[in-house]
DNA sequence: AAAATGGTTCAACAATTCTTGTATTATTGA
DNA sequence: TCAATAATACAAGAATTGTTGAACCATTTT
């Protein structure tokens, strides 16, 4: 119990809805226009976008835009929070690298450091 | 040009079709019989697997399992090596990674950095 | 060569996901 | 209160994706 990073990874494998969690986050990014709305948050950082700022710069339907902007809010990748009469959504930078780490565990397990130094991008266990 | 990481990393961005990959792989991995196969496969390291094998441990059809099979392969996440009459499945590291490299770059960029030490799963610019 | 094994392909159907038009809710400002 | 703005909700059709049974091809064994 004296190695923290492993003990967080032992943690995040144990937990029965990671998986889940994980299936979600991807299936919500596997999409062009998600990704790309996605994209947008994370440079609009902190500030965050309005749906009506990403329709116009992105050139969505405003209800198509809706429609998968939920789909990335029911994936726990972005926050929605109300300003007036306007909704600001942003990433949810603690989900992405949720994702991260998921998928980097099982990049790294059981191989990929055979292959050669540097081939795993995270360079944590290799 | 004395930086090598920022020069892979702006080499990743230019890359015209790195977006195209990596919503072919995360459309591959959002499903998730397909995930476990790829976690299979990861697990299996160089040594991989045969879709029978496959197909027992996870109990999946084996027309079935052909599909998916062929759609993780379609994403460039695994390779086929063909043994006698056996088919030989390997998970793709270097692809996976790339779709990690994606993923981070978007993940870090402009924002998650300020929320906090040690969000960023790669530490790498953070 | 015939039978067995390993695996894929195809077609048809089922299920899911995406898009679009229309209607609705909530907030702001005159 | 009335009109305008911001955004979502719903329903129906279109499109895509997933599953299954049956047929097929290649390799090995007898």
């Amino acid at each position: 119990m004296n190695h923290p990073e492993a003990e967080s990874r032992a943690a995040a494998q144990a937990d029965p809805q990671a998986e889940s969690r994980a299936l979600a986050a991807l299936g919500a990014l596997a999409h062009a226009q998600r990704l790309r709305l996605f994209r947008a948050l994370v440079v609009a950082g902190l500030d965050g976008l309005t749906p009506g700022v990403l329709a116009e710069r992105l050139e969505i339907a405003r209800n198509t835009l809706s429609f998968h902007l939920k789909e990335l809010a029911h994936a726990g990748l972005v926050t929605i929070e109300q300003q007036g009469r306007n909704l600001v959504y942003r990433a949810d930078f603690a989900r992405m690298n949720e994702l991260l780490g998921y998928l980097s565990e099982h990049c790294c397990q059981g191989g990929v450091c055979e292959i050669g130094p540097g081939s795993c991008v995270t360079g944590s266990s290799c």
